[in-house]
RNA sequence: GCCCCCUUGGCGGAAUUGGUAGACGCACACGACUUAAAAUCGUGAGCCCAAAAGGCGUGCCGGUUCGAGUCCGGCAGGGGGCACCA
C-alpha cells in the first residue's frame, strides 16, 4: 500500500480551504463568538519552533470552537516596528521597511504551510501608516486625558542599542535584547500613566480567573503595593521638612537615624557647599545596577551634621545621612532607619555605631531581656519602649501611630506601588513617530488630528550612530501648527509595544481608515477569550494591553476593562546542544548517530559532544528550521508531535525520534481509513456485542478528548484518540476483506461508521490535511473544516459492569467483576468470597469492610 | 533575602481530585513477513527473584486515614519571578 501523500495531501487542501475562504470572519451577533488569539510575530524572516508551537495550539482551539458552531475570530498580523530591522540596514544597507515587507511575505507562506485556520483578509502590519496612525491619534487623546505626559527624569540606557528602555524591559540590570548593562541617564522622556490604574490592574486581576496564577503572581508583585505611612520631619535649625515613607510606623521610637538618597534634591543643595558629600554622591551613582554589584555593595553612608526632630517628641533629634542603599525612585527617597527591625538599617548602624533599641518583641519575652544581634527581628511581637505603643500588636500599633501622626498633622496614611509610568520615548528610526512639534515659541504642540499620520521618512541613513530621524537633514523642520513659526518634530518613537498593546482590537474591524476600529466591531469580538502566548510577556505586553484597554476606555474609543478573557502561557521548544572537538556549537542537521550510539559530525566524522537540553537558540545552533521539518515529514506531523509530546505549559523537548513516531501515527490513521473501506462486518453471536463496546470507546473518547482540550490536556486529548483508532484497528483487524462475500453485521457496520467518523471529526483539528482527507475519503461531500463536532452520549459513558478492586488491610489482593451500582453488601459479600481474599486474610475474620461502591473494597483484619 | 512552582519506569508523561500507580507514546528486546533491510504487524517489560508465590515501589523523613502520587509538618534537589522597594 502506497504511503500517505502529506506533499500533494497538505498543498490541495490548503489550496481548498483558501478559495472557499473558509476561514473567513463574518461578524454575525445572532451567533455567538470565540476570538482565539496568538500573540503576533515579529517578522525576523523565518518562523521558529516556538511559532509552530503556539500557532498549532491556537489552531486546535479555533478548530474545535468552529466545529462546536462558534462563530471564530483567529486573525494573524505583524509587529513590524523594531530594532532588529534598522540592524539589519547598518548591516546590509536595506532599508528597515523593504527588510520588513520582504519577511512578512516569506513568514506569511511559511504559517501558511501549517494548515492554520487563520482569516487572512483581516492581517495588519503594525509597520503600515494605516496602522500607526491611528495610534498618534490615540496618543493625542491620551495626552489630552491627562494619560500621557513628558518629564526629564532618570531612565535606563542600554549602551548598544543606543535607546532608552522600560523598567520593565530591564533584566538584572541589563537590556532585555541585548544583555549590555545599562546605565542612567537624565533625559526628557513622554511616559504614560500606568500608575495612575496602578489599583485597578491589581485589583482586577482576582476577576481573571481564566489567567495563569503564575503570570497574575507576577503582575501582582510587578505593581508591588504596599502601605504605610508618609510623614514629616522637620530639620533642626533649618526652616525644611523631610518626607519620609514608611511601612513600619509601629517601629518609630526605634529610630536612629534619616537616610535620604544621594539623587534626593536636598542631597544635591547639600552637596553644592560640601566637597566631601559630592564626592560621596558621585560615588554612589557610579554604582552599578546589577544583581553582582547591589550584593556586593557595601551599607555606606555620608553624615550630612543635620539634625531632623522626632515627629512624636520634640527634644528628639535624629542624624541625617546620604545612603547608597536609598532609592530616590521609590516612596519619598528618604527612609527613617530602625535598625532593630530591619536588616539593611542594622547593617548601616553596626557600621556608624548608631543606637539599636528593639521596640517589637516577640510574645512572651521581656523587653528588657531582648537584644538584637547580627540579625534585625522583623517577626510579630508586642511594642515595647514605645510610650503609648507599649503592649500593641504590630498592626495595632501601625493603626496607632498612623492616627497619632494624622492628629499632629505630622502624617497620613498612605499606599505606594512600586510600578513606575510606562517610558514610551525611544531614540530610534524603526518605530512609531511621536506626533509632537516643539515649538520654541508655544512649547509642545500636538500635530493636529487631521494632518496624522506623521510618516517615517523613507531616505535615511544609518551609517551614523544614534537616532536616524534627527540626522534626517529635512524631516524634523517644520512650522508650529499654532504659530507658524519655525518649529522641530519630536524624532523620538515609540516603544514597539505601543503597537501590541492595540492590535487585538485592531482585528475587529482592521479596514477602516478613519478610526482605529469600529463600536460595533469591537463590542461583538472583543474581549479575546483565548489569548494564547509565551511567559516572557508576563509584566510587558500583557501589562500594557491590559493598561491601554483601560486608557482606550477612558478616551472613548471602548468600554471594557480587560482585553484578554482566558490566557494561557505556553511553554518553550527545546534541544539537545551538540559541541565539537574545538569547542564549537553544532546543529542537529549536521549531526548522526552511529550504531553505538555514538555522536559524529556528518561533514567530517569529527566526534560530538551531547551537552544539556536547552531553549533552541541560534547562539547555541540548536534550532530546528520548521520548512525543513514540514517538508520531510508533513504540517500535520509536526502539529500532532507538538500536542501529543508534553502538556503544553511545560517546554517540550523536540527530537528527531518524537516527530518521526507521529509520522508514522499519522500514516497508521490513513492506512486504518484505507482497510474500513475494505471490510466488511461480518455476522456472528459477538457482532452485536463488539459493536456495543466500540461505541462505548468513541463516545467516552469524545467526552476526554473535548474536556481535554478545553482544559489545556492537549497531550491527554492525542492519547484518547489514539486509544479510539487502536480500538477500531483491532476490530477491523477481525474483519475478512469485502471479495470474501460474507453477509455483514448490520449492528457492527453501522458501529463501525459512526465510530470511523467520530475518529476523524476528534483528529481533525489536530491533523487539519489528514482530517480533510479521509473525510473524503469516507465519501463525504463538504468539508471536514464545515462539519460538526461530535457529542458523547451520557448513557454510553457509563458500563453496565465494573471493575472492583479489593484490598486487604489497604494493600490490593484482587478485583471482582460486579454489576455496576451493585449494593455494598453484595460487594462485600462478593469480595469476601473471592479465593484471593480468603488466602490474603489468612483465617482472620474481618474487623471491617469498607465499601467504595463502583470502586473498591477494604477489608480490615 | 522575599514570593511562586516542580520532583512518578531508560525517556515524555497518565491517574475520575483520597480509592486497582505507570494510560497514551518514545526508546528497547523478541517474534512474524522479507533473499535482506526499511516499512508493517504481533508479543514483552516498574524494580527485586531463574520463575512462581511473594516482596518493594511516585525525591527523603515523619504524620493523618480503612486506604496517600494526591492531604499536613519537616528536609533535600531542580526551576522561575522580584530584588538595597524602606
Amino acid at each position: 500500500m502506497a504511503r500517505y501523500n502529506f506533499r500533494e495531501t497538505e498543498a490541495k487542501w490548503q489550496k481548498i480551504w483558501a478559495e472557499r475562504d473558509s476561514f473567513r470572519a463574518v461578524e454575525d451577533t445572532s451567533k455567538r463568538k470565540a476570538y482565539v488569539l496568538e500573540m503576533f510575530p515579529y517578522p525576523s524572516g523565518r518562523i521558529h519552533m516556538g511559532h509552530v508551537k503556539n500557532y498549532t495550539m491556537g489552531d486546535l482551539i479555533a478548530r474545535v470552537r468552529r466545529a462546536q458552531g462558534y462563530n471564530v475570530l483567529h486573525p494573524m498580523g505583524w509587529d513590524a516596528f523594531g530594532l532588529p530591522a534598522e540592524n539589519a540596514a547598518f548591516q546590509n544597507k536595506v532599508h528597515p521597511a523593504v527588510w520588513t515587507r520582504q519577511n512578512i511575505d516569506d513568514m506569511r507562506e511559511q504559517l501558511k504551510a501549517i494548515g492554520l485556520t487563520i482569516d487572512w483578509s483581516r492581517e495588519v502590519a503594525t509597520c503600515e501608516p494605516d496602522y500607526y496612525k491611528h495610534e498618534q491619534a490615540m496618543f493625542l487623546d491620551f495626552l489630552a486625558n491627562g494619560l500621557a505626559y513628558r518629564r526629564e527624569s532618570w531612565v535606563n540606557w542600554d549602551p548598544v542599542d543606543n535607546t532608552v528602555l522600560a523598567n520593565e524591559q530591564v533584566i538584572d540590570g541589563c537590556g532585555w535584547r541585548t544583555g549590555a548593562p545599562v546605565e542612567r541617564r537624565k533625559l526628557s522622556q513622554w511616559f504614560l500613566k500606568i500608575t495612575e490604574y496602578a489599583d485597578e490592574l491589581l485589583e482586577a486581576l482576582k476577576t481573571l480567573d481564566r489567567w495563569p496564577d503564575k503570570v497574575r503572581t507576577m503582575q501582582e508583585n510587578w505593581i508591588g503595593k504596599s502601605t504605610g505611612a508618609q510623614l514629616t520631619f522637620p530639620l533642626a535649625n533649618r526652616n525644611d521638612l523631610l518626607e519620609v515613607y514608611t511601612t513600619r510606623p509601629d517601629t518609630l521610637f526605634g529610630a536612629s537615624f534619616l537616610a535620604i538618597s544621594a539623587d534626593h534634591p536636598l542631597a544635591a543643595e547639600l552637596a553644592a557647599n560640601n566637597p566631601g558629600l559630592a564626592e560621596f554622591i558621585a560615588e554612589c551613582r557610579q554604582t552599578g545596577t546589577s544583581e553582582a554589584v547591589i550584593e556586593a555593595a557595601e551599607k555606606r553612608g555620608f553624615d550630612t551634621g543635620l539634625k531632623a526632630v522626632h515627629p512624636f517628641d520634640p527634644n528628639w533629634q535624629l542624624p541625617v545621612y546620604v545612603a547608597n542603599f536609598v532609592l530616590m525612585e521609590y516612596g519619598t527617597g528618604a527612609i527613617f532607619g530602625c535598625p532593630a527591625h530591619d536588616q539593611r538599617d542594622l547593617d548601616f548602624a553596626r557600621k556608624y555605631r548608631l543606637p539599636v533599641t528593639p521596640v517589637v518583641v516577640p510574645a512572651g519575652t521581656d523587653p528588657n531581656d531582648f537584644a538584637v544581634g547580627d540579625e534585625a527581628y522583623t517577626g510579630p511581637g508586642a511594642l515595647a519602649h514605645s510610650r503609648f505603643l507599649d503592649g500593641l500588636d504590630v498592626e495595632g500599633g501601625k493603626k496607632r501611630a498612623i492616627q497619632e501622626l494624622e492628629s499632629l498633622g505630622r502624617g497620613f496614611g498612605t499606599t505606594v506601588y512600586r510600578l513606575r509610568d510606562w517610558g514610551v520615548s525611544r531614540q530610534r528610526y524603526w518605530g512609531c513617530p511621536i506626533p509632537i512639534i516643539h515649538c520654541p515659541a508655544c512649547g509642545l504642540v500636538p500635530v493636529p488630528k487631521a494632518d496624522l499620520p506623521v510618516t517615517l521618512p523613507m531616505d535615511v541613513t544609518f551609517d551614523t550612530p544614534g537616532n536616524p530621524l534627527s540626522h534626517h537633514p529635512t524631516w524634523k523642520h517644520v512650522a508650529c501648527p499654532t504659530c507658524g513659526g519655525k518649529a522641530e518634530r519630536e524624532t523620538d518613537t515609540f516603544d514597539t509595544f505601543f503597537e501590541s498593546s492595540w492590535y487585538f482590537a485592531r482585528f475587529c474591524s482592521p479596514h477602516v481608515a478613519d478610526k482605529p476600529f469600529t463600536r460595533e466591531a469591537v463590542s461583538y469580538w472583543l474581549p479575546v477569550d483565548q489569548y494564547i502566548g509565551g511567559v516572557e510577556h508576563a509584566v510587558l505586553h500583557l501589562l500594557y494591553s491590559r493598561f491601554f484597554t483601560r486608557a482606550m476606555s477612558k478616551c472613548g474609543y471602548l468600554d471594557l476593562p480587560e482585553p484578554f478573557d482566558g490566557m494561557f502561557t505556553q511553554g518553550m521548544v527545546t534541544h539537545e546542544t551538540y559541541r565539537a572537538p574545538d569547542g564549537e556549537w553544532v546543529s542537529p542537521a549536521e549531526i548522526q548517530r552511529g550504531e553505538g550510539g555514538g555522536v559524529t559530525r556528518v561533514s567530517d566524522g569529527a566526534p560530538i559532544t551531547v551537552g544539556r537540553i536547552e531553549k533552541m537558540s541560534k547562539a547555541k545552533k540548536n534550532t530546528v528550521d520548521p520548512s525543513a521539518i514540514i517538508g520531510t515529514y508533513g504540517a500535520d506531523a509536526a502539529r500532532l508531535f507538538i500536542l501529543s509530546d508534553t502538556p503544553p505549559e511545560r517546554d517540550m523537548e523536540w527530537t528527531e525520534a518524537g516527530v518521526d513516531g507521529a509520522w508514522r501515527y499519522v500514516n497508521r490513521l490513513w492506512r486504518l481509513i484505507e482497510d474500513y473501506k475494505t471490510v466488511v462486518a461480518k455476522d456472528g453471536a459477538s457482532g452485536a456485542e463488539k459493536a456495543e463496546e466500540l461505541r462505548r470507546t468513541a463516545h467516552r473518547a469524545t467526552d476526554k478528548t473535548t474536556s481535554s482540550i478545553d482544559a489545556f490536556a492537549h497531550n491527554i486529548a492525542v492519547a484518547e484518540v489514539r486509544i479510539l483508532s487502536n480500538a477500531i484497528g483491532d476490530v477491523i483487524a477481525t474483519l475478512p476483506i469485502e471479495n470474501e462475500t460474507r453477509p455483514a453485521d448490520p449492528a457492527l457496520a453501522e458501529a463501525l461508521a459512526e465510530v470511523v467518523s467520530i475518529l476523524v471529526r476528534l483528529a481533525g483539528p489536530m491533523m487539519p490535511h489528514l482530517g480533510e482527507e479521509m473525510w473524503q475519503a469516507l465519501g463525504h461531500d463538504r468539508l471536514l473544516a464545515e462539519e460538526s463536532w461530535p457529542v458523547a452520549d451520557p448513557t454510553l459513558l457509563v458500563s453496565n459492569s465494573v471493575t472492583m478492586a479489593v484490598q486487604v488491610n489497604g494493600k490490593l489482593k484482587a478485583t471482582i467483576d460486579l454489576p455496576r451500582d451493585s449494593d455494598q453488601a453484595t460487594a462485600e459479600a462478593a469480595a469476601l468470597k473471592d479465593p484471593k481474599i480468603v488466602a490474603a486474610m489468612a483465617g482472620k475474620t474481618a474487623r471491617k469492610v469498607i465499601v467504595v461502591p463502583n470502586r473498591i473494597v477494604n477489608v480490615v483484619v
